[in-house]
DNA sequence: TATTGTTATACTCTATAACTATA
DNA sequence: TATAGTTATAGAGTATAACAATA
């Protein structure tokens, strides 16, 4: 932890930090697929959600919340939206109706893939140029980052 | 029921873009900073500008705006808190009075090195284990990207 | 007319906490 | 009492556009 050399000069510039330099970029790439996203009329939150709903039969939003790192708050709002959109469903458990498991409807199914290529074209407009290494070196890194410090946050692509 | 069937090959997972990470570990890092700051009642934007004017003897908020990626409204806002909490100074140009230059206090002025020293422990929380040279990799491919997509900011230095 | 900065509006995301329904 | 989810409130940040003052 402290093992890093540091500048003796009171005040660090900026851009000598890694943290601004991952945020300048990480801005971007998200508001360039926020805009990608909106002619779908979807936003970049909610789309997560749709694609972790993709995988599998149903979700519980207290999972989503954990695997999100947001709040069930924020879930609950986010389901609103999705449903008055007509792309997910809520049900109530049979045996424990406290749990409101959220799920696809058809037309969100078909939705997913649509997005899918999205950021999947996104993702190549920032990084597509680079190397395979250094793109496997990145990826790595910040898995360990995330590994290390057992963060559970928010992803907003 | 023939729409059921799942093209997985279609759908690309979360995590497999390296934007997702990027905005997983940067979204981290900022939160933790946006904590680190509030205790000094300031903002993570709110620092950047601080940290700006802190070089120069005064910057037009036009040039802020160009400089940070962000509108001249969203400036203005960011001006009026940074005044009002006696960190600023807005001061008209006698040459051409549309010109609304901002200045650091002697409060904000004093600030700005605390801050910075908050900056570079946050940093070193997330990157300082990383060797100098996963550190300078990544970096070098950050601004490569900037420069490429010629995205806003002036990488200062 | 063009430019600088301000103001108004709206939406997304985050955070906290009070509230309900169920167990 | 504890848990799942909802609702309310507040704030930051972003985006657009109308607006006033100045040039």
């Amino acid at each position: 932890m402290g093992s890093r050399m540091r500048r003796k000069s009171a005040v660090t510039a900026l851009d000598a930090h890694l943290g601004y330099w991952l945020r300048f970029v990480s801005n971007q790439v998200s508001q360039a697929f926020s805009r990608k996203v909106a002619a779908r009329n979807v936003s970049v939150a909610e789309w997560v959600i749709l694609r972790e709903l993709f995988d599998g039969e149903s979700v519980v939003p207290s999972v989503l919340a954990d695997r999100m790192g947001m709040t069930r708050g924020g879930i609950s709002k986010l389901a609103d939206r999705l449903v008055a959109k007509g792309l997910v469903t809520r049900t109530a458990d049979d045996e424990d109706r406290r749990y409101q498991a959220l799920a696809l409807t058809a037309q969100g199914r078909e939705l997913v893939p649509v997005l899918a290529r999205l950021a999947d074209e996104n993702d190549d407009e920032f990084f597509g140029d680079l190397s395979a290494a250094d793109r496997k070196k990145i990826e790595s890194v910040m898995r360990d980052i995330v590994r290390r410090r057992g963060l559970k946050t928010v992803p907003v692509e």
